[in-house]
DNA sequence: AGCACGCCGACT
DNA sequence: GTCGGCGTGCTC
C-alpha cells in the first residue's frame, strides 16, 4: 500500500503529493488526514507530512519510493471529508494545499500542560515591611505589588496573581530563587470560563407563531430532502436564536451534531450564554483569545464524540464532528466571515461546501443579509424566510432622525453635536438613562501636522499618517508603531502642531466639554485589547457605572442596555467614502444595527443620525429600517457595474520587500491576463481600482505608471492589487489557475515576490 | 525550503 | 593544485 503524502514544506514547488509506501507495521494506523513522518531529500531529513489519499498502486518508480517512518503522535490529523474540503479550497480560493490543510487542522506542537503555582511568602512581617519601604524608595513597582499583596494575604495561587493583580510569573521566579517564597505545583484542565460564569439553566421558550412557521418551513424541507440553504432574514430582536435553538434540538435528537457560526464570541456573548445555558455541557466554544492548546482540547473533544454544539468564529467550521447535521451562521453579512490569510475563504460558501458534501442542513440569518446572499435568495440557491416582526410585542418604536451637519454649521453649531442630539442627550442624562456615541475611528485625532510647513507625520513602516492619542503618543493604526508626540515640527522646528480630524477619544472630550461631570466609557481596539477588558467595559455600563458608553463599530454589534435610550450616529457617512464597493453595504449595515441599538427596555428610544449627505440612499434606507429599498438601489448599482453578486472579483495582491519587484510582477501578470481574458472580462485599470489608495497626505501622486500610484507599504512589505473582473466565477479561478501555472513554468517572478488572491462573487 | 552538484576565483 | 563562492535543480 502507499500513502499520497503533501510535504509540510511551504514551497509552491513542493505543493503535490509524494508517494511514500506504508510499512506493514503502521498499516493500520494510518488513513487520509494523518499525520506522518517521512525521510525528505537528499539527505532523507526528517519532515511531517499529511496523508491525503491511499492506493494500491503507484506510478513512480518503485525503487525510489521510500517508507514512512512513523505516524506522528503528538498531532491530530484531520477527517477524510476535511482534507477534501481543504484541496477544494485550495482550488478554489488560490492558495497551496499545504495551506489549506493548515487551515482546516489546528497544527499544534505540543499541548503544554497548563500548571497552576501556589505561592508561600516565607518573610516575617516586619521583613515584608522594609521590602515594601525599599521597593518604593526605588520605586520598584512590580515588585512592590508582590510584597503588598503578600503582606495581605501569605498563600495565593498564580491565577489570582495574574488575573487580579497583574502580576506575571516572571516577577515572581527571581523572588522565589532568593527563597522568599516557595512554590507548589499542580496540574490543572483547561475548563471552559463559561461554566463558572453561568450556572442557571435556560430556559426553552415556546415559539410564537411566526418563529413556529420558520421552523415547520425549514424542518418541512428538510424532511423532504430539500438540502438547500435557508436565510432568516429577521429584524432585530425578532427572536432568530430561539429558532436556531430548535432547529439543533431537533438535529441533536437524531444523533448529529450542529457547528454555530458567530462573527466574534465576545461580540455576540448573550447568543453564546442562551445555547450553553440551553444545552450545558453538550456545547463547546472557541474563539481567538483561547490559547493554541485550548482549542487544540476542543478539536478531540468535538472529534471524540465529547460535545455535540461547537460555538465560534468561523474556524470553527472545520470541527471534525462525525455526524454533522446543521450548520448556522448567525449575522451572515459580517465581514468577519472572510479570511484575511491564505486562503481567503469565505465562510459562508465554504459552509455552502461542507454542508452539501455531508448532506447538512444550513442556516444562515441576519437583519441586514450581505448583497451575494440576498441575490441567492432571490434566485432560489437560497430558501427565504421572512422574520419582520419583534418576537415580544409592544416596545415603542425608536425616533430616528437624520441630521444635516452643514445645516447645523451654518447655524454657527460647530460642535461635534447636533441641536437634537444636545437635547436628546440632556433629556436622557436628566432621567438618568444612558447613551450611546457611534464613531467610526479611534485614538484622538486622525493625523497631525505641522501649522508652519505641513509636515505630516507618517509611520515609518506603512503608508499612512500617524494618529494621535490621549496618552501623547502618536500611533500607527497598521502596525502599532509608536513615537511620542514631539513639541515641535522635526521638519522645520515650528512649535505648534496639531492635529485633525478626530476619534472616540476627541469625542469624549466633546462630551465632557459639552456636559460637565458626565461619566464615559470609551470602547474600542485601544481600550478592549487587554484579555476580558472588553466584557469589563460591557459590564460597567451595564450597572450603570458610566452614562456615556463611547465607541466604534464594536458598540453596534448586539449589546442589549434596556436602559440606552439615545443612540448618537455622529458621522454616519465616514464609512461611504471607503472607496470599496462594499462600502454602501458596510455602511447599512453598521447603520441599520446602530439604530436597533436605542430603545430595548420600556422606555421609547432615539436615534440621531449625523450626516453631511442625508439624501443618500443608504442613510435614507437605514434610518427606516428598509432592507428592500436598500437592496433596490445597490443591487441596480453592482449590475451596471458588474460587480458582485453580478460578476466575480478577483483581486490578485502582490507582495514583496523590494517595490521594484512588485511592480515587475503586476506587469508580468497584467501582461500574461490582457493576453488571456476575453471580451466581456476586464481588468480593472489599477487608478481607478475599487479601493482607495490615496496617499496619506491626501494628495494623489502625479506619476504615469499606473501602478506606483497603486503600490503600498505596509509593515516595510510593499504591495500593489490588480483586479480581475469576470461574468462567471469559473473562469476567474480558472484563469488564476492558469497564471499560477504559467509564472511557475518560466520562474518569471523575483524570488522574493508573493501572490495572495483575494475572490468575491 | 534545504541540500547537493557544479563550474570559476583567491589561497597553501 | 585545493577550498569555497552561491547559481541550478531536485526532492516520492
Amino acid at each position: 500500500m502507499f500513502a499520497k503524502v503533501i510535504i509540510d514544506v511551504s514551497s509552491a514547488e513542493l505543493d503535490r503529493a509524494f508517494t511514500y509506501r506504508i510499512p506493514a507495521e503502521l498499516m493500520e494506523n494510518i488513513e487520509v488526514g494523518t499525520i506522518v513522518e517521512i525521510p525528505f531529500g537528499k539527505g532523507n531529513r526528517p519532515t511531517k507530512g499529511f496523508v491525503v489519499e491511499l492506493t494500491d498502486h503507484s506510478d513512480y518508480d518503485p525503487a525510489l519510493i521510500k517508507d514512512i517512518s512513523a505516524v506522528s503522535t503528538s498531532l491530530v490529523g484531520a477527517e477524510e471529508q476535511l482534507v477534501a474540503l481543504a484541496k477544494w479550497m485550495g482550488e478554489e480560493y488560490g492558495s497551496t494545499f499545504l495551506q489549506a490543510l493548515k487551515t482546516v487542522i489546528p497544527v499544534k506542537t505540543k499541548v503544554t500542560p497548563v500548571e497552576r503555582v501556589t505561592y508561600t511568602c516565607q518573610l516575617t512581617g516586619p521583613e515584608l515591611t522594609e521590602r515594601i519601604n525599599t521597593c518604593r524608595r526605588r520605586h520598584y513597582t512590580a515588585k512592590l505589588k508582590v510584597y503588598e499583596a503578600f503582606f495581605a494575604n501569605p498563600v495565593i495561587t498564580s491565577e489570582i496573581l495574574s488575573h487580579s493583580m497583574g502580576i506575571e510569573a516572571a516577577v515572581m521566579k527571581p523572588l522565589v530563587e532568593k527563597g522568599e517564597f516557595t512554590t507548589e505545583k499542580e496540574r490543572i484542565f483547561r475548563t471552559m470560563a463559561l461554566s463558572t460564569i453561568l450556572d442557571g439553566r435556560d430556559k426553552r421558550n415556546q415559539l410564537n407563531d411566526l418563529q413556529q412557521s420558520v421552523l415547520d418551513g425549514i424542518l418541512g424541507r428538510m424532511r423532504e430532502g430539500d438540502l438547500r440553504p435557508s436565510y432568516i432574514h429577521g429584524i432585530t430582536a425578532s427572536g432568530k436564536t430561539e429558532v436556531y435553538m430548535h432547529l439543533a434540538e431537533e438535529v441533536l435528537a437524531r444523533g448529529q451534531q450542529v457547528i454555530m457560526l458567530i462573527p466574534e464570541i465576545s461580540l455576540t456573548f448573550q447568543t453564546v450564554m442562551r445555547f450553553y445555558g440551553r444545552f450545558q455541557g453538550r456545547v463547546s466554544f472557541i474563539n481567538s483569545r483561547l490559547s493554541k492548546g485550548e482549542r487544540y482540547d476542543q478539536y478531540v473533544q468535538a472529534r471524540e464524540g465529547k460535545i455535540d454544539i461547537m460555538i465560534g468564529p468561523r474556524s470553527a467550521l472545520f470541527t471534525p464532528f462525525q455526524n454533522l447535521g446543521l450548520i448556522i451562521m448567525d449575522e451572515e453579512h459580517d465581514q468577519a466571515y472572510r479570511s484575511e490569510q491564505t486562503p481567503r475563504y469565505s465562510a459562508r460558501e465554504v459552509a455552502e461546501k461542507r454542508a452539501k458534501d455531508l448532506g447538512a442542513l444550513l442556516v444562515m440569518g441576519s437583519a441586514t443579509p450581505s448583497l451575494s446572499a440576498y441575490h441567492n435568495c432571490s434566485t432560489g440557491k437560497y430558501e427565504l424566510y421572512e422574520m419582520n416582526r419583534k418576537a415580544v410585542e409592544g416596545s415603542v418604536p425608536s425616533e430616528v432622525s437624520i441630521i444635516d451637519m452643514r445645516d447645523e454649521l451654518h447655524r454657527g453649531n460647530r460642535s461635534m453635536f447636533s441641536g437634537l442630539l444636545q437635547i436628546r442627550m440632556q433629556e436622557a442624562l436628566n432621567a438618568g438613562q444612558q447613551i450611546m456615541l457611534f464613531y467610526n475611528r479611534r485614538g484622538y485625532a486622525g493625523f497631525v501636522s505641522c501649522r508652519s510647513c505641513g509636515f505630516v507625520f507618517k509611520c515609518p513602516h506603512c503608508d499612512i499618517s500617524l494618529t494621535a492619542h490621549r496618552n501623547g503618543k502618536l500611533l500607527c493604526h497598521y502596525c502599532g508603531y509608536e513615537i511620542p508626540i514631539p513639541d515641535t515640527c522635526p521638519e522645520c522646528g515650528f512649535p505648534h502642531i496639531s492635529g485633525f480630524g478626530a476619534g472616540t477619544e476627541k469625542v469624549e472630550a466633546a462630551v465632557h466639554k459639552a456636559f460637565p461631570g458626565v461619566r464615559t466609557l470609551i470602547m474600542d481596539r485601544d481600550s478592549t485589547s487587554r484579555k476580558n477588558s472588553m466584557e469589563a467595559i460591557l459590564k460597567a455600563f451595564a450597572d450603570h457605572e458610566a452614562d456615556v458608553l463611547i465607541g466604534t463599530q464594536m458598540i453596534v454589534k448586539g449589546h442589549d442596555f434596556p436602559d440606552v435610550t439615545v443612540m448618537g450616529i455622529l458621522a454616519a457617512d465616514m464609512s461611504l467614502f471607503v472607496s470599496d464597493y462594499r462600502s454602501g453595504e458596510q455602511t447599512f449595515s453598521l447603520l441599520t444595527q446602530a439604530a436597533g441599538r436605542a430603545g430595548r427596555g420600556e422606555h421609547p428610544g432615539s436615534v440621531v443620525i449625523q450626516t453631511y449627505d442625508p439624501d443618500h440612499y443608504v442613510i435614507r434606507s437605514a434610518a427606516a429600517q428598509d432592507y428592500a429599498g436598500f437592496y433596490a438601489q445597490e443591487a441596480a448599482y453592482r449590475r451596471s457595474r458588474m460587480y458582485p453578486p453580478f460578476g466575480t472579483l478577483l483581486e490578485i495582491i502582490v507582495l514583496s520587500e523590494d517595490p521594484s519587484q512588485v511592480l515587475d510582477a503586476v506587469r508580468i501578470i497584467t501582461g500574461f491576463l490582457e493576453q488571456n481574458i476575453t471580451r466581456d472580462e476586464s481588468l480593472l485599470s489599477l487608478d481607478n481600482a475599487p479601493r482607495g489608495f490615496q496617499k496619506a497626505d491626501g494628495k494623489n501622486q502625479k506619476n504615469d505608471d499606473k501602478a506606483m500610484r497603486n503600490l503600498m507599504k505596509r509593515k516595510d512589505v510593499y504591495r500593489s492589487s490588480i483586479y480581475l473582473k469576470t461574468v462567471v466565477r469559473e473562469r476567474a479561478v480558472e484563469l488564476r489557475s492558469a497564471l499560477c501555472d504559467s509564472l511557475m513554468e518560466s520562474r518569471a517572478l523575483g524570488k522574493n515576490v508573493y501572490l495572495q488572491f483575494d475572490l468575491q462573487s
